[in-house]
RNA sequence: GCGCCCGUAGCUCAACCGGAUAGAGCAUCGGCCUUCUAAGCCGACGGUUGCAGGUUCGAUUCCUGUCGGGCGCGCCA
């Protein structure tokens, strides 16, 4: 609707500059929007002010000539204008019903583009270290990502969700030494814990699983395990060197290829975890793409190339930088360390090339907010490498606090004692996990309140999106035990007599379900489906209350039913694109 | 020190590339269940959009400064 009465305005600007009236040279971003005030009809658009601007003349003379050069339309019975040069127009009944019959016809899908129709996208989000289980910060990246993807696939896009592991870093070593040490404790040997190792619980139970699966295959005495290596922190020394060292003994001692299933035990251990947990989610990655494999494959070496051959690499200290200065960053990077060994950065920009030459139209980064040293990074790399840097799409996801009882729940991740993102799922249900998360737009801190998500009730917004369901759902039960007749084609023919002011709000928000859909998928913002859920489940309930459903007169009843199924399949849709259920009782 | 994000009702947040009277939920107060699920509905109260300037027909939105909060600035991953 919006895109006709632009048509229409547009055309209207065309005849006025081709008669000479109107002396521009580009048409300004007029905007259509939905009138707040009923006093203002149902479609405003700002244009003649904006041309009036443009040309140095009195907005609302220009309004009238705009108004009298629109076309006829079957849709528009008025077209006002009003204030200082607002053009208001007022829509023909049929609109409605046909957003009704639209809706009702196309149910869960209501309000989606085409598939296939927009440019394919790859997200990449969650990305979480494979060293332990996922905690409440990543549900946050999880959930928003997940629902990224779905609302961008509702826009006409081909979506593939990605998984970047990071297998390939210290940390993963730091990983392996660890359970290692909680097999030797299991085995009986005297071992002390590093300060910094990994301390959860899931350590242990890897490690347990390593002895049923290998013995004491692996097993060694402490005192060889410990020579010259220096003091840990808590001994007066520097943690990081004394992990370092262990990292080094535990090579030598178990011999590469005994090391290597160690190292990959914990590796697959903790990625079964986090995709297990992602699944109870209702988070589904169509790839898992290794770190590692960068540097096997040579997408290392070849991005490296690239930069070279286009002279953006250069040498200092004996490592190799990237200039990353030339691209706007605010430093240089490394690429090739001193030591030979290529730095994260040197993969990260291997991944962008080798994203961006899978064909997808742009790369989406879901990160953490504490990533946004890395939006310049990444842009900078696009432009070295050759490529467009608009291509690249950084979406920076804010930090989610969790408050229970009025006070912050404190998380320190060493001590092992977080909150899991499993433990939040079992707690408050993945429904409201879910919904949560993404009710606050992406770039704003979030307060994830337990007691709320946790409550049956009135003020938790997820139910009463659910309610709405599930009261259509009940009057369906009801229709048939009462044996009440219903049909869908006396409904939609009875549709005009819909005229109730709750009857035609709730037409309204199906009317504008779909541009809803658009700006959330534009905004890259889930929360606005939310808030739609939540405007038309709003509606929705205030239309139960106001008129009697398999109490009114037959051929109302038909109609009020029809419009129930309509609003049954936005409901149930936008529910589940933002991974909650569409339950039909409660 | 430099950079990014954020300051809107008592609380948590909206406000559609600058638009008409800044809107919801919670909390508080008052109504509505012998009839389709009260996990619901209807109403009231609540504002110097952190502060000071600027840009213009118009600013919560853009610019400058300032105060407050969060985060980031390694040949770490």
């Amino acid at each position: 609707m919006k895109a006709h009465l632009e048509e229409l305005l547009l055309d209207s600007i065309a005849a006025l500059r081709e008669s000479g009236e109107l002396a521009i040279d580009a048409v300004p971003g007029f905007v259509i929007e939905r009138a707040r005030n009923p006093m203002h009809g149902d479609f405003a658009s700002n244009a003649a002010l904006l041309l009036g601007k443009a040309v140095g003349r009195n907005p609302r003379a220009i309004a009238q000539a705009l108004v009298a050069n629109i076309k006829p339309s079957a849709h528009v019975t008025a077209v006002e204008i009003a204030g200082p040069g607002f053009i208001n127009f007022r829509l023909d009944p049929s609109v409605r019903v046909a957003a009704l019959c639209e809706a009702h016809a196309l149910g869960g899908r209501y309000g989606f583009a085409p598939a296939n129709s927009q440019e394919p996208l790859l997200v990449e989000f969650v990305s979480a270290n494979p060293n332990g289980p996922l905690h409440v910060g990543h549900g946050r990246g999880a959930a928003y990502g997940a629902s990224l993807a779905n609302l961008l696939e509702a826009a006409g896009h081909r979506v593939e969700r990605e998984y970047y592991v990071n297998d390939a870093g210290r940390q993963m070593d730091i990983l392996a030494v660890s359970v290692w040490l909680r097999y030797l404790e299991q085995s009986g040997e005297a071992v002390r814990f590093p300060d910094n190792g990994y301390r959860g619980d899931y350590v242990n139970d890897i490690a347990a699983r390593l002895r049923t699966a290998h013995g004491e295959g692996l097993r060694v005495a402490a005192s060889a395990l410990f020579e010259g290596v220096p003091a840990d922190e808590a001994q007066g020394g520097d943690k990081e060197a004394h992990v370092d060292a262990l990292i080094a003994r535990a090579r030598v001692l178990l011999g590469d290829e005994a090391y290597a299933r160690l190292h990959d035990a914990g590796l697959s251990e903790c990625i079964a975890d986090i995709r297990d947990d992602l699944e109870g989610f209702g988070v589904q990655m169509d790839r898992w793409f290794s770190e590692k494999s960068l540097a096997t494959s040579g997408a290392i070496d070849r991005a490296v190339a690239r930069l070279r051959e286009a002279g953006h690499m250069f040498e200092d200290g004996g490592a190799l930088w990237f200039r990353a200065t030339t691209f706007g960053d605010d430093k240089d990077r490394v690429v090739v360390r001193e030591n030979g060994a290529t730095t994260y950065f040197a993969s990260d920009i291997a991944y962008l090339l080798d994203k961006l030459e899978r064909g997808y139209g742009r790369a989406i980064y879901v990160l953490g907010a504490d990533h946004h040293g890395y939006v310049a990074r990444l842009k900078a790399a696009a432009l070295g490498l050759g490529l467009d840097p608009a291509r690249v799409e950084v979406l920076l996801v804010q930090f989610a606090i969790l408050f229970e009882n009025g006070q912050r729940v404190q998380m320190s991740t060493r001590a092992g004692s977080f909150v899991t993102l499993r433990q939040l799922r079992e707690d408050v249900g993945r429904d409201a996990a879910r919904c949560f998360y993404v009710l606050r737009s992406h770039e704003q801190h979030l307060d994830f309140d337990l007691d709320l998500a946790r409550s049956q009730s009135n003020d938790n917004p997820v139910y009463y999106v659910q309610y709405a369901h599930a009261r259509i759902c009940a009057l369906f039960r009801q229709l048939r035990e009462k044996g009440l007749d219903y049909d869908a084609t006396r409904g939609e023919a009875a549709a005009a007599r819909l005229l109730e002011p709750q009857e035609r709000e709730l037409l309204d928000w199906l009317l504008h379900w779909p541009e809803a859909l658009s700006a959330a998928a534009q905004g890259r913002s889930p929360q606005i489906v939310f808030a739609a859920l939540r405007e038309l489940a709003a509606s929705f309930h205030s239309f139960y209350n106001a008129v009697p459903i398999l109490g009114a007169e037959d051929e109302l009843r038909h109609a009020r039913l029809y419009l129930c199924e309509a609003v049954r399949g936005p409901l149930a849709g936008g529910l589940a694109m933002l991974g909650a259920s569409a339950p039909e009782t409660m």
